[in-house]
This record gives C-alpha cells, sequence and structure tokens, in this order.
DNA sequence: CACCGATGTGTACAGTGTGAACATTCGGTT
DNA sequence: AACCGAATGTTCACACTGTACACATCGGTG
C-alpha cells in the first residue's frame, strides 16, 4: 500500500513531456512549473533538482518540438522524381515547416517564439536548420543553385516562411480559411525559392507536388483543430 | 505647497506614453501595471480607470507603435525617380519594416509579436498594412505586376519581412554583425519582390537605394545600440 | 448649495517563480 | 551488514504580479 514512492523514477523526463502536453495549446506561457509538479505528485520545488529555472526546462522542451519538426521535414522528401527533385526538396522543408506550425501552434511557438528568454533560436535549432541547409547544398549539388546564390539562402527562405507561420498562428491570417491558407502558404513557398534561385518556375513544376496532403505524418492523439 | 493634485490630469495619454518606454527595450513582458502607475505618482490600480486590463493598455500602446511605424515607411518614399518608382516603393515599405524592428525590438514586439495576447495583428495593422498594400497596387497601376499575381500578395511580402525581423530579433541572426544583417535585409526583400513579381531584378536596379541609410528618420533621444 | 459621475486610493487575495533549510532514498565503500 | 555522501523531493517563506472590492476625493451641473 506504499501510496508513492519517495523518488519518481524518472523526474525529468516527465517533467519534458507534462511540459509538451502543457504547452501543446497554450503556448510557452501555458508552462507554469507549479502545474506540472501536481499533476505528477510532487512538489513544486522539485523542478529545481533537475532544471535552474523555468526557461531551462522551456529550453529543454523546445529541443524536443525542434526534432519532432526536423522528423516530419525529413518524412516529406520521399517519393519524388528525378529531376526536379531538389527542388521539391526544398519546397517540401519550406511547407513542412509551416504545416507544423499550424498543426501545433503551441509547441511551435515554444521553439520559435520563445517571447523574451534566449531560445534555441540563439544559436541555430540544430535538426530543422540541418534540413534546411542540406536541402540547399543539395540544389548546388544539383547545379540548379550557384554558389553565390547559395551563400546565406537559408536565412531568406528561413524568413519567409517563419514569417508567414507568424502571420498564421498571431497574425491577421488567423482567422484565414483553411485552404486559402495553404494557397497562401504554396504561393509564399513558391515566390521565395524562385526569388532566391533567380529564376521563375514553370506553373507546372508546381503541381507534381499538390496531391500531397499537408501533414503526411501519422497525427498523435486528439489534434487541436484550426478554427 | 499642494504637493500633487488627486487627479491626474491626463493619466490614460501618460499611461501609453510610460508604457512606451517601458517596453522600448525590454518589449510587452516589461511592461508592468505597478511601475508604471508608480512612476506617474499614482495608485496601482487607477491604471483600471482607463484600461479594462493589462492588455487593453498594451493594445492602446501596440497602435500607437504602428503609427510610428507607417509614418517610417512612408518616409522613405521620398526621392525616388520615375521609372522604377513603383518598385522601389515596395522595397522601400518592406525595409522600413526591418529597420524599425532593428531599432525599437522592444517596441516592434509589442506591436507584432504579441505573445499570447490576441494582439492588433488579429486585424491587419491598419497603417502599416495600407503602406504595403498601396505600394502593391502602385505596381498593377503601373502595370508591372499582373492583378492575378496582386491578390494576396500582400502576406507574402510581409511574410517574408516579418520572419525576417523574427530572425534578427530573437533568432539566429542576432549577434550577427550588422552590416552582414544589411546585406541580407535587402536580399529578403529583393527576393520576395522578385518572386512575387516573377521577374528577376537586375542587379544593378538595386544599387539605386544602396546609398540611403538604414532609418532616414530623426532618431528621440537614446537609441537603444544592437550588439 | 447639493448632488453625481469620473477619477484615484487602500486593502486584500490568488497566483506566479524562486531561495534556503530540512528529509528521504539510493548506490557504492568499508 | 553498516555506513556515508550524493541525488532527489519537501516545507516554509518571500517578493512580485494582475486584479476585485469598498471607500475617498475631485470637477462640473442641477
Amino acid at each position: 500500500m506504499d501510496a508513492k514512492p519517495y523518488h519518481h523514477g524518472d523526474l525529468r523526463q516527465a517533467l519534458i513531456q507534462a511540459g509538451l502536453e502543457a504547452t501543446r495549446l497554450g503556448g510557452p506561457d501555458a508552462l507554469r512549473l507549479r502545474d506540472l509538479a501536481r499533476a505528477l505528485g510532487v512538489s513544486a520545488n522539485a523542478v529545481y533538482r533537475h532544471f535552474e529555472h523555468r526557461d531551462a526546462l522551456l529550453d529543454a522542451v523546445a529541443a524536443e518540438i525542434l526534432a519532432s519538426l526536423a522528423r516530419e521535414m525529413r518524412m516529406r522528401e520521399a517519393g519524388q522524381f528525378a529531376h526536379d527533385r531538389a527542388i521539391q526538396r526544398l519546397r517540401s522543408v519550406g511547407l513542412a515547416y509551416i504545416a507544423f506550425a499550424r498543426r501545433e501552434p503551441g509547441w511551435f511557438s515554444v521553439a520559435f517564439f520563445g517571447a523574451g528568454r534566449d531560445g534555441l533560436l540563439a544559436t541555430p535549432p540544430a535538426p530543422p536548420y540541418a534540413a534546411l541547409t542540406e536541402a540547399l547544398d543539395d540544389l548546388v549539388r544539383e547545379g540548379v543553385l550557384s554558389s553565390e546564390r547559395r551563400s546565406g539562402a537559408q536565412w531568406l527562405c528561413w524568413s519567409a516562411v517563419h514569417g508567414f507561420a507568424g502571420l498564421v498562428l498571431h497574425g491577421p491570417l488567423r482567422h484565414c480559411a483553411a485552404p486559402e491558407v495553404d494557397r497562401l502558404a504554396e504561393r509564399t513557398v513558391d515566390a521565395i525559392i524562385a526569388g532566391v534561385m533567380g529564376t521563375v518556375r514553370r506553373a507546372d513544376a508546381r503541381r507534381a507536388d499538390r496531391g500531397m496532403p499537408d501533414a503526411p505524418v501519422q497525427r498523435s492523439a486528439s489534434e487541436p483543430a484550426m478554427p
């Protein structure tokens, strides 16, 4: 009948997991140490045995989210045919970024809108950033992008999709109908790609990726619907 | 010797002004009701006679900031010659947006990163948004942009500059040297413009705007330096 | 002058993150 | 088996936040 063992087992990991649930809907502000502790049947200050302060926990949560996003980016890279492959790959990275932001607004905010704290964005968030730069490098290898244009191009691409995500989540596109947002997302990604490459892509090239759903990843449990 | 009159005079306006000062460096989180009240020599709860809650004050502060940004956008539109004028105008709007974000990160955050609250971004922030759409309409009038491409183009443009601002303020470009950021900002704006218009701009066209400093606006008092 | 609505004050409360001292348990050494 | 130190969790306390309520004070209008 020993109701609760004094030691939790792996409180650190449990906190991160609870942090993921807590922030999923409400973003960074929804993470309250006392709530997490209570949910795990543990004293409020127990948290401080594993994280120096609240932001440290938020960073750990963000790291988990970033890894998850990178996984989705790579999922999209499947099933594309020879010639356009490199461009489609870059396109997939961008669309995956936006799709993730829309499907998991809370988590996205934790990872990329750290609101005041020196979040993971300080140093490029390793996994998704790598997916982007590798896609760009691929274009160079394929001979479609000059290495002069390549330099720094990741910032231009990231700016566009990151900004679009911001407008959709916290901005004027928040109440925009989903299909319309879909179209705008594609146009944004295509526009920045065209601008970066210095070439205008033919319209028919775009249709290749069209049929693909926004998030070809098994969704976990309850997905918060976009209103 | 009546040290202090019981009534402040125009507390509402004074609160907005104090809010501007408070958020200038620290962003939305730096606005604390008690601090403002103390600074104005007034009780903490006096605030509630003029604003229903904290967020209402933040919204009022944001409105002031947005008006200020729009003013700067229009400043840039001066002194451009005939033919390229329309494109330069759009370019100015974008660069002004980014310049403002860099020069006044706190205020920019209040206006565009309302962090959780349903900020002014819900409905397009009137003044700067108007500057953008008018610049785009100008391109159509000039015959440089088809009206098909025009539709929704404001979102693509806004995404790019907004995202870039995000990367510079809270993101990986935070510790990037200013001149490098300048260059990236120009490339981002030019890339999205090219992508939106479906045409690649010639390199020499870019130099026209080069000499112009980042913020041709009289700076007020102490400008927070970029590290 | 008397009143009243607008504005500012005082007190109070629930909620937050966090620090310091203390309690408990686990793992390794003797 | 007995011990001890390091992890880990608890308890109490504090400063700080936004905000609700009742009361005080002013300026202007009947």
